[in-house]
DNA sequence: GGAACACTTCGCCGCCGGGCTAAGTGTCGC
DNA sequence: GCGACACTTAGCCCGGCGGCGAAGTGTTCC
């Protein structure tokens, strides 16, 4: 038994937008650190901080210590409902400056979200490595339109993919280093935004982006989060797997 | 590729608490002037006209004239279902006077949410259609006894419900028009925010709500949105689903 | 121990947004 | 026509909130 809830309150909460974007980032349930998520809304740390508290205090993030950082995650699953229940009723976000459009269109194509890939490069990375059967499983969740029940089906610990036998051989011949790590599980998928199609992340995705980074096969743009697919990685890329991952580099 | 809906200016449309009081009046989907609403939300009338002419901007609300009245209304039922999602994440509301406490009461028991019912009356009654079979599916969060790590487990779960063939029988039996609409899905849930359960929306749930209207089962109470159990509705629920709602009714 | 790092707290500034009263527009009744 | 009524627009005040830099607290690594 509860009150009658104070609505315009926990609106208020979501009516920021460096607060949006910090919730709609954690949205995957994963738990991300506060300088990330300072990254993420495009704020300073301080600001973020006096953010985040706010949303601990309302109870709509937890955060807990790990080492010298501090991890936040979605406290429970209707604040994920919040948002896509807001987001139904949303006019489209605008596009404020040319600047903005041409960093939008580059964090389509290939971006980092939080240490691995997203974007059209993320997503048809994904397809690639499951094409080869490098992945298997996923329950065919990541070709067709996947939308709001599936985002919802991403939350937790819900790991429809694996790695094959094959699969490490061939990313340990990149030089990928497929060990699994200690708290961190080795796969885990995000539902990409702008793909509305899963990508890899978890351990192995991190190590896969930082390989592609330390063979040169991407470059960090000039804005944060932003990555160029370069000559070689585009031919890498093809010759490992067997297609064309030309559409993901600028026209 | 669809751009990012825009979170945090539908959020802010919420955030203010003379706009989430009239918008909470329109949610049993009932036209409602001008004054009517700045009455409800403790404003002056200019006061309340900005803020209306806001919500007719975002798309939230309609107005159309009526002789030199003019009346408001939601534009869509996705609006009703944003705050309710908006409900299940508030924290409660301080209760400030007695009249107000004996409303919060009669609302916890059964209320419309835009054209359902919701409250105890609407988590029964979905209790009732699952057991009885004529709704299948869910993850058991409906049920009360669900822990919230359960339902931490649960987040990967689809939260889907379906009409059985059976049931779709027993509700045609009531006189329940269960016609699939046109745009509208015939089934879908809210988390109730007095009992955080689900009650059934929708088509279904609007269909089902006018029906106990025009069996005489329900009758509209005084205070916008509160409704009440007849004596012919608790005996009729009783023997439709073979389970007593008499703890729906007041004390 | 001390430097580097991650994060929070503090203090200040600027601005957006809601509130009111007063005046303007349109509609109904006589 | 004129006044009463319903509602909107205009103009003004003011509180609150988000932003940052600087300083403070705790943790890790050498």
């Amino acid at each position: 038994m509860k009150s009658d809830p104070d609505i315009a309150r926990a609106a208020a909460l979501l009516a920021d937008g460096s607060r949006a974007r910090m919730l709609k980032a954690l949205c995957n349930g994963q738990a991300i650190t506060a300088t990330a998520l300072a990254d993420e809304a495009g704020v300073s740390g301080p600001t973020a901080s006096v953010h985040l508290a706010k949303l601990v205090e309302a109870g709509l993030v937890t955060a807990h210590r790990e080492g010298r950082n501090r991890r936040y995650r979605l406290s429970r699953p209707e604040v994920a409902d919040a948002l896509e229940a807001l987001a139904a009723i949303a006019p489209p976000l605008p596009v404020t400056s040319l600047r903005q459009s041409v960093r939008t269109d580059a964090l389509r194509r290939s971006r980092t979200c939080y240490d691995h890939l997203a974007g059209r490069l993320g997503v048809q990375l994904m397809g690639a490595l499951l094409d080869t059967g490098v992945l298997t499983g996923g329950d065919g969740r990541h070709h067709p339109d996947t939308a709001v029940h599936d985002r919802l089906a991403a939350y937790g610990r819900d790991q429809h993919y694996e790695l094959s036998e094959q699969g490490a051989v061939t990313l340990r011949s990149l030089g990928v280093d497929v060990r699994e790590p200690g708290r961190r599980p080795l796969i885990r998928y995000c539902v990409d935004w702008s793909e509305e199609r899963h990508h890899l992340s978890g351990a192995l995705g991190a190590a896969i982006a930082n390989r592609l980074f330390a063979l040169g096969w991407l470059k960090h743009g000039a804005s944060p989060r932003v990555v160029h697919l370069t000559d070689a990685g585009e031919s890498g890329l093809a010759e490992a797997f067997g297609r064309s991952f030309a559409d993901v580099r600028p026209a």
